[in-house]
DNA sequence: AAAAAAAGAGAACAGATGTGACAGTCAATA
DNA sequence: TATTGACTGTCACATCTGTTCTCTTTTTTT
């Protein structure tokens, strides 16, 4: 039941973990209403300026490599290259807690969802297709959001870039002087960012245990690294 | 073929993995040359007077409990019940680096085996019967020991039980100070084990790497907790 | 354009950590 | 028997950490 007349939706689809791509890749691709153009592990491969332009929506994974972008910050990068991009983020976490982290001026157009919902291949259609059009979920997200439980999983997110960046350096086993040079910045503010980093992982951690050790370890879980 | 007249091993068998406990216990059961007079998921259970005084061999996995003892120590503690009991320690570890750990006067009916090493359900039975004979391959395995590079596991070996307590609890993300508590020991000395576990753990570290967190996770990734 | 909010740097301080020097204990060994 | 070697233990010192305060510079919002 094609629709005649209708060019299909150029999609870029971005997810790290190879064997769902090829997967949900190709049943996406058996559909005529879509043309994925452009199928990436990870962010770096999917910020290509001339494909991203003519692409009408991206379905990103939000948990993509460690040490670079996550499925946000590469929505936010894709749209600075072509404001009118559709942007769909799915996740094992819990989607709430990452709305906040679009930018206001930019939020038109976002869809999230979660991984684990269970959303069938028309869904993910639907899905795409109305955020291609403009019409992203963002208010209905945001609006289960309200008087939500603050999560587990939501620290990820209260933690602010730089402050993930200088965690995954630590739970490497990096020390702040070391941080500090990687990421050129200062010795005295990369042990402030660690130290409001702390406060965040471990909101109520008891003076008996060792905060670093303890953060490294949350933060870890959190990443599902180990 | 059963042998008649003779009486049947008497077997002490300590796993800490149920499923592995249930399936290899069930196969070493259905063998009438064995009796499987005592089956455990920790050292604690197994070290029940009576029984082991009428056991004849012990069949015991080397990574038991965190906190607890390991096979080695708990092969031990038997052999102080019962004189005359054999001991066959299996692991996943490189086995030649825990003979080591067996007190001279003790060596003896020990046996040794991975359990990786493709060993079927008769070679089980006939270690079993000859370590409950008094003939332990001790010998044959501290061969081997001989020209061996050190192996990666091998650093779990020279740390002392002492350091190992103390490890995890870290590794647990306690203090100094807590840790002292819980053993019972004095804070200086605490931090100096702790000093001399991350020579062990960590041999060649570099200035540019936080020590607490590389031995942490060094030790993390000994113990395959994660 | 003004106001507010982040991002970043620096200094300072109490407390925690890592290690060298040194000494005691105890079993194995020559 | 004396000696070695592996553990266990203490102390002192230099360095590192976690925090708080203060200030400057960008960004974002109004």
């Amino acid at each position: 039941m094609t629709t005649l007349g209708m060019r299909p939706t150029k999609l870029i689809y971005v997810e790290n973990d190879s064997a769902l791509r090829r997967i949900l890749g190709q049943m996406l691709g058996q559909s005529p209403e879509l043309d994925i153009v452009g199928s990436f592990g990870n962010a770096d491969e999917a910020l290509d300026r001339a494909l991203v332009r003519k692409a009408d929506v991206a379905l990103i994974d939000f948990a993509l490599d460690q040490n670079g972008l996550n499925g946000v910050e590469l929505g936010i990068a894709l749209r600075n290259i072509n404001e009118y991009i559709g942007i769909v983020i799915y996740s094992q976490y819990s989607v709430t807690q990452m709305v906040a982290r679009v930018p206001k001026d930019m939020r038109s157009g976002w869809s999230f969802f979660d991984k684990s919902a269970d959303m069938d291949l028309d869904d993910y259609l639907a899905v795409i297709k109305m955020t291609s059009a403009g019409k992203g979920n963002w208010e209905e997200v945001s609006a289960q959001h309200g008087e939500n439980v603050v999560s587990e999983s939501a620290i990820y997110f209260q933690l602010t870039p730089r402050q993930r960046s200088i965690m995954s350096l630590s739970a490497q086993g990096k020390n702040p002087q070391d941080i500090a040079v990687s990421l050129d910045l200062s010795y005295s503010y990369v042990r402030k960012e660690l130290s409001r980093a702390y406060a965040v992982l471990l909101p109520d951690a008891d003076q008996s245990s060792d905060l670093k050790t303890t953060a490294v370890l949350k933060y870890m879980e959190l990443m599902r690294m180990s």
